[in-house]
RNA sequence: GGGAGAUUAGCUCAGCUGGUUCAGAGCACCUGCCUUACAAGCAGGGGGUCACUGGUUCGAACCCAGUAUCUCCCACCA
C-alpha cells in the first residue's frame, strides 16, 4: 500500500469525522470513569462560522481530545443560542422581502415564519464546526429555546419573582421610531455628527417659590466680577441645547448650587418659551459650570440623565412625543408634526419670539438604529427587571476565592470592579422571538406572575386583587425576555433543565454527574454579560458554581490589528481555509498565534506553517513505511532509542505543565519542535538505514512505536493527520475500538538528562562538523576524519557511529594531545580536531580562537566581580553562589584549553 | 472622564520566585544545497539600548515611581 507524496487532507478528513461520529466516539454517557464537560458557547442561530468561532472552538476541541485520551469521559455539550434581537430582526427583513410587514401579522403567525427559519438555517453553523473536527457529543445538541430549556427560562423568572427579585419598573430604553421597536445597547451604533447648539432664552417668572428661601442671602452677593456675557439681564436665562424641539417637555431648570452667577435664580420659576408653562429652578451639582451657559434644561420624559434627575427632584415626565416620532398633544404646539421638522420650526418660532439667543455648530454622538438607521429615540417605558445585588456577591466570591479561575487572571480587576457596581438587569424586550414573560394582567391592569393563565387566576383570588375572573379575560405579557436571561442557564439546562423548578432536589443522573463542568472557553467581552450571570444563576440552582475554569480567548483581529469585520472584508472565510491547508493545518495555525487572554494576530501564512508541518510528519510518516526488515540484521542504534525516549519524555513534561497553565500555543510549540526537531531531523537521521538498505527488526519496532505516541500526543492538535496514519498497515492491526481519538496518553517518565546532555554534547559535534564544510565548502559526500582530546567524563565511544553517520566521519580515533594544523573546536571541555590537508587558515583559526577567549576573559571578569563583592557572598542563596564558582571554574578551564591551542597554532 | 492591561529581534510572542553562558522561540530574512521521506524541504548564519527617565538591590527585561505610546472595558456631559 503506498502512499502519496505530499499530504492531501481533503483526502481524508470528511472520512475519517464521519467514522468517529458513526462510531459514537464523542458520546458521552455517565459512567464510573471520571467527567471532563465543557458546554460550548451557544453561537447565534443567525450565525454563522467566523474566525472568533474557529480559535473558540479549536481550543475547546483540543481540552476535550486531550482529556478523552486521559481516560476521562469527555463531554462537549453543543448547542445554538436562539439570539431574540439578532434573529427577530432575520426574520422580520425575510418576511419584508416576501411582502409581509410584521405589524400585520399575528404574533403566532411571525413565529410560525421565525421557527421555519430557524429550522432551515440555524444549525449552519454547527455543520461548519465538523468540518473543523469538533468532537462535541452531537446527540445532545441544545436550543435555548427548546420546550424544556424554555420552560427552565419561564420557571427561574417565577421563581426569581417569588424571591422578590424580579420587579417592573420604568426606564429609559433606546426606542427606533421607525422599526416601532425598543433595540438593545449593542444594536445601537454610535456616530460623530454635525448638530446645531440652539442657546434659548427662558423668562424668569415674577413669582417667587417660597420653598428655597434659605438660599436668598446668598443671591445678594455682588456679581460684577462674574463673566456676564450670558446673562443679558435679570429677567432672562439662556440655556443651550441641542435638541429645541424638547422645549415643551421641559420640568425644570437646573443649575448648579455653587455657581455664582446663577444665585440671582434660586428659588424663581422659569416660563417655557411659546407655551408659557412655569417650571422651577432647582439646584443640583449635576451641571457642569462650564459647559454651555451652566444652565441644563431639564426633559425627564426624553433624556436619560435628566430622568434621573427628575426622580431626585420628583419632577413630573411630560412625554410628548408619539411611537413614531412625531410630536403629540402634550406639545401643545407643532402637534403631529416629525420631531426633526419640528426642530426647524421651532427654532424659527423662537427666532421670531425673541427667544433665541444664537445657534453655534456642535459635534456631538447620536446613537442609529443598526437596522433602520433611524435616530435613537430615548423613551420611557415599563419595564422588568432583576435585582442584580444579593445574586452578584457570590458570583463575585467565586472568583476572588480562586474557586473559579479566570485565564489570563487579569480579567480578575475587570470582573471585580464590574460586580461590585452592578446595576439591576433589564430582562424584557419588545420582540416576539424568545421566551414571552409569564405575567398576566387583569383589565384593570393588576399583574400576576404565574406559569399558565389558570395559575394566574388562583394568584390574583389569592391576593383578592380582582374576583371571578376567567383565563380569557387576562393578558399576558406581550414582551418575551433577554436572551441572557435564558443562556445563563446553559451549563445547568443542558442537562436537566427541569432541576430549575426544584432547586432543592438532586436533580437527573446528568447533572449529577456532569455538573460543574470544568472549563468554559469564551470571549472577555461576555464576560459580564454571560459568565457572570451563569454563576449567578448556578449558585441560584444549584449552589456551585457551573465550571472551574474560565479560558477567556482573545479578539481575533487581522495582521494589522484591525478587529475582523464583515464590513472591513477583512475576514477571511474559515470554509475557505479548511479548504486550502486542511482542518488540522488551520487548527495550528489558530493556536500558534494565541496565547490565552491575548488577542490574535491572525495571519494566513500561520496556517500555512500549520500545514507544512501537517506535510512533514506525513513524509516523516512514508520514510518509515518504506523501510524493509531484515530479522537478522545487528541491532545498533540502542544509543538512539534511549536518547528519544528521554526527550519524548523530557518534551512530554514541558508539555503536560504547559497544558495545567493553560499554555496550549506553548504545548504545540512544544510538540511541534519535539517532532520536526528531535524526532525527524535528528532520532529519524540517526536509525536511518543507507539508502535501499533494510533496517534491524529491533529499531524499526522502536520506531513504530515512537511514532504511536507522537501520534497521539498530536492528536488534539490535528485530529485528522493523526487518524488517518495511526489506520496505517505498518502499526498492528486496528480493531475499530483501536482508534487514535480514544488512545490512552500515559504521563512522562523520568528523563535520562545525562543521557540527553551527552547527547546535546554529540548533536553539538555533528553542527561543528557541518560549519566547518559549510565555510570550506566540503560537500557532505566527502567524508573526514575527527580525533577527539577527550577532558571530560563523557565516553564518546557510545556515540561513535552516530556522529559518524551524521557527520560523514571516515574515522574518529581518540588523541591525548593536540593535532596542530586541523580545524579545531571545543564543545564544553573537550577538544575535536579534523585534519584537512593543508586546507586550513591558521590565521583565521586563531583568530576565532581569541574571539573566545577574549568573550571568555569578558565573562569570567563579571563571574569574579560577583564573587569578589562580600555583599553578593553574604546576600545571596547559597546555590547561586555555588553556581556562580562552577561557571567561575569551566570558564576557567576553557581558557586554559585555548590558550594551549594557540600555542599549538604557532 | 473612570478603570484595566500592554510595550522584549522585521512579525507573533516566551522569559513562571530578581540570580545558569540570560537576552530566547517560531515565522520571516541572508548564504549554500533539487544530498533518494519531505523545496510545503535540508545545512549554516545574521539580527535586540528588553519604550524612556529615575529609584530600590550585591544583582533588574523582571520590583517601585514618573513619562510616552498603544489596546480594551465602563461612563459619556445638555
Amino acid at each position: 500500500m503506498s502512499i502519496a507524496k505530499t499530504y492531501s487532507p481533503k483526502d481524508f478528513e470528511d472520512k475519517w469525522y464521519q467514522f468517529w461520529m458513526e462510531n459514537d466516539f464523542f458520546k458521552s454517557v455517565p459512567d464510573e470513569r471520571e467527567p471532563y464537560t465543557i458546554v460550548i458557547p451557544p453561537p447565534n442561530v443567525t450565525g454563522v462560522l467566523h474566525m472568533g468561532h474557529m480559535l473558540n472552538n479549536t481550543i475547546q476541541d483540543v481540552l476535550v481530545r486531550r482529556a478523552r485520551m486521559k481516560g476521562k469521559n469527555a463531554c462537549w455539550v453543543p448547542g445554538t443560542d436562539h439570539a431574540s434581537i439578532a434573529t427577530e430582526a432575520k426574520v422580520v427583513a425575510m418576511l419584508k422581502e416576501k411582502g409581509i410587514d410584521k405589524k400585520d401579522i399575528s404574533r403566532e403567525e411571525f413565529l410560525k415564519y421565525a421557527y421555519e427559519w430557524k429550522d432551515k438555517y440555524g444549525g449552519i453553523i454547527l455543520d461548519q464546526l465538523k468540518k473543523l473536527g469538533a468532537s462535541c457529543d452531537w446527540d445532545r445538541t441544545a436550543f435555548t429555546m427548546d420546550p424544556a430549556l424554555s420552560e427552565a427560562v419561564i420557571d427561574t423568572f417565577i421563581h426569581l419573582h417569588k424571591k422578590g427579585l424580579i420587579y417592573r419598573g420604568v426606564r429609559m430604553v433606546n426606542w427606533d421610531p421607525t422599526g416601532l421597536t425598543a433595540v438593545s445597547d449593542e444594536e445601537v451604533i454610535r456616530k460623530e455628527v454635525n448638530q446645531k447648539l440652539y442657546y434659548i432664552k427662558y423668562q424668569i417668572s415674577e413669582k417667587q417659590e417660597s420653598s428655597s428661601k434659605n438660599q436668598d442671602s446668598k443671591s445678594e452677593e455682588p456679581r460684577g466680577k462674574l463673566s456676564q456675557d450670558l446673562i443679558l439681564d435679570t429677567q432672562y436665562l439662556t440655556i443651550a441645547t441641542t435638541r429645541p424641539e424638547t422645549i415643551m417637555a421641559d420640568a425644570a431648570i437646573c443649575i448648579n448650587p455653587n455657581d455664582e452667577r446663577y444665585f440671582h435664580l434660586h428659588g424663581k420659576t422659569i416660563l417655557v418659551p411659546l407655551i408659557n408653562r412655569e417650571i422651577p429652578v432647582i439646584l443640583d451639582e449635576y451641571v457642569t459650570m462650564d459647559f454651555g451657559t451652566g444652565c441644563l434644561k431639564v426633559t425627564p420624559a426624553h433624556d436619560l440623565n435628566d430622568y434621573e434627575l427628575g426622580q431626585k427632584h420628583h419632577l413630573p415626565i411630560i412625554d410628548i412625543l408619539n411611537d413614531n416620532g412625531t410630536l403629540n398633544e402634550k406639545a401643545q404646539i407643532l402637534v403631529g408634526e416629525e420631531r426633526f421638522i419640528a426642530r426647524k420650526k421651532i427654532a424659527k418660532m423662537l427666532e421670531e419670539s425673541g427667544n433665541l439667543d444664537k445657534v453655534e455648530d456642535y459635534k456631538s454622538q447620536i446613537g442609529f438604529s443598526e437596522r433602520t438607521d433611524a435616530v435613537i429615540e430615548p423613551k420611557l417605558s415599563m419595564q422588568w427587571f432583576c435585582k442584580m445585588e444579593d445574586m452578584a456577591k457570590p458570583a463575585l466570591d467565586y472568583v476572588i476565592e480562586g474557586e473559579v479561575k479566570l485565564i489570563p487572571d487579569k480579567f480578575i480587576n475587570t470582573y471585580r470592579h464590574w460586580m461590585e457596581n452592578v446595576k439591576d438587569w433589564c430582562v424584557s424586550r419588545q420582540l416576539w422571538w424568545g421566551q414571552q414573560i409569564p405575567a398576566w394582567y387583569a383589565p384593570n391592569g393588576e399583574v400576576v406572575v404565574a406559569k399558565t393563565a389558570e395559575e394566574a387566576i388562583e394568584g390574583f383570588s389569592l391576593k383578592t386583587l380582582t374576583n371571578n375572573l376567567k383565563s380569557s379575560d387576562l393578558k399576558q405579557d406581550e414582551d418575551v425576555l433577554d436572551t441572557w436571561f435564558s443562556s445563563w442557564l446553559w451549563p445547568i439546562s443542558v442537562f436537566d433543565p427541569r432541576v430549575i423548578a426544584n432547586p432543592e432536589s438532586a436533580g437527573n443522573a446528568d447533572i449529577q454527574y456532569y455538573y460543574p463542568t470544568n472549563d468554559l472557553v469564551t470571549a472577555p467581552e461576555i464576560l459580564f454579560f454571560w459568565v457572570a450571570r451563569m454563576l449567578m444563576a448556578g449558585h441560584e440552582f444549584r449552589g456551585e458554581a457551573p465550571f472551574k475554569n474560565v479560558y477567556l480567548t482573545g479578539i481575533v483581529r487581522d495582521k494589522l490589528g484591525r478587529k475582523m469585520s464583515k464590513s472591513l472584508g477583512n475576514s477571511p472565510d474559515p470554509l475557505a481555509l479548511i479548504e486550502k491547508y486542511g482542518a488540522d493545518g488551520v487548527r495550528v495555525g489558530m493556536l500558534l498565534c494565541s496565547p490565552a487572554g491575548n488577542d490574535i494576530m491572525f495571519d494566513e501564512s500561520s496556517c500555512e506553517q500549520g500545514r507544512n508541518f501537517a506535510n512533514k510528519i506525513w513524509n516523516a510518516f512514508r520514510l518509515v513505511k518504506g523501510w524493509e526488515i531484515d530479522e537478522k540484521l545487528e541491532f545498533n542504534n540502542e544509543i538512539s532509542i534511549s536518547w528519544f525516549e528521554s526527550r519524548f519524555n523530557e518534551a512530554l513534561q514541558e508539555i503536560e505543565h504547559n497544558f495545567t497553565q493553560y499554555r496550549l500555543s506553548e504545548a504545540l510549540m512544544a510538540t511541534y519542535k519535539l517532532i520536526w526537531d528531535d524526532f525527524c531531523a535528528w532520532y529519524l537521521e540517526m536509525i536511518k538505514p543507507a539508502y535501499q538498505q533494510p533496517i534491524d527488526a529491533a529499531t524499526y519496532k522502536s520506531t513504530i512505536h515512537f511514532f504511536e505516541d507522537i501520534l497521539k500526543l498530536l492528536h488534539p492538535f490535528m485530529p485528522f493527520l493523526t487518524e488517518e496514519l495511526w489506520h496505517n498497515d505498518i502499526f498492528r492491526e486496528r480493531t475499530i475500538n483501536d482508534c487514535c481519538i480514544i488512545a490512552q496518553m500515559e504521563d512522562s517518565k523520568p528523563a535520562n538528562t545525562k543521557l540527553l546532555n551527552e547527547v546535546e554534547a554529540v548533536k553539538q559535534i555533528i553542527s561543528e562538523m557541518r560549519n566547518i564544510r559549510n565555510t570550506k565548502q566540503i560537500s557532505p559526500k566527502d567524508a573526514l576524519n575527527l580525533s577527539i582530546k577527550v577532558n571530560s567524563q563523557i565516553n564518546f565511544n557510545s556515540y561513535q557511529s552516530i556522529i559518524t553517520k551524521l557527520a560523514n566521519i571516515a574515522e574518529i580515533d581518540f588523541v591525548d594531545e593536540k593535532l596542530n594544523g586541523a580545524a579545531s573546536f571545543l564543545i564544553n571541555k573537550d577538544e575535536f580536531f579534523v585534519p584537512l590537508m593543508g586546507n586550513i587558515d591558521i590565521e583565521a583559526e586563531r583568530e576565532s580562537i581569541q574571539k573566545e577567549i577574549i568573550y571568555l576573559n569578558g565573562f569570567l571578569k563579571a563571574v569574579d566581580a560577583k564573587l569578589s563583592n562580600e555583599r553578593f557572598v553574604q546576600n545571596a542563596k547559597p546555590e547561586v553562589v555555588a553556581n556562580e564558582q562552577n561557571k567561575k571554574a569551566d570558564a576557567e578551564v576553557k581558557i586554559k584549553i585555548l590558550n594551549e591551542s594557540l600555542v599549538g597554532l604557532s
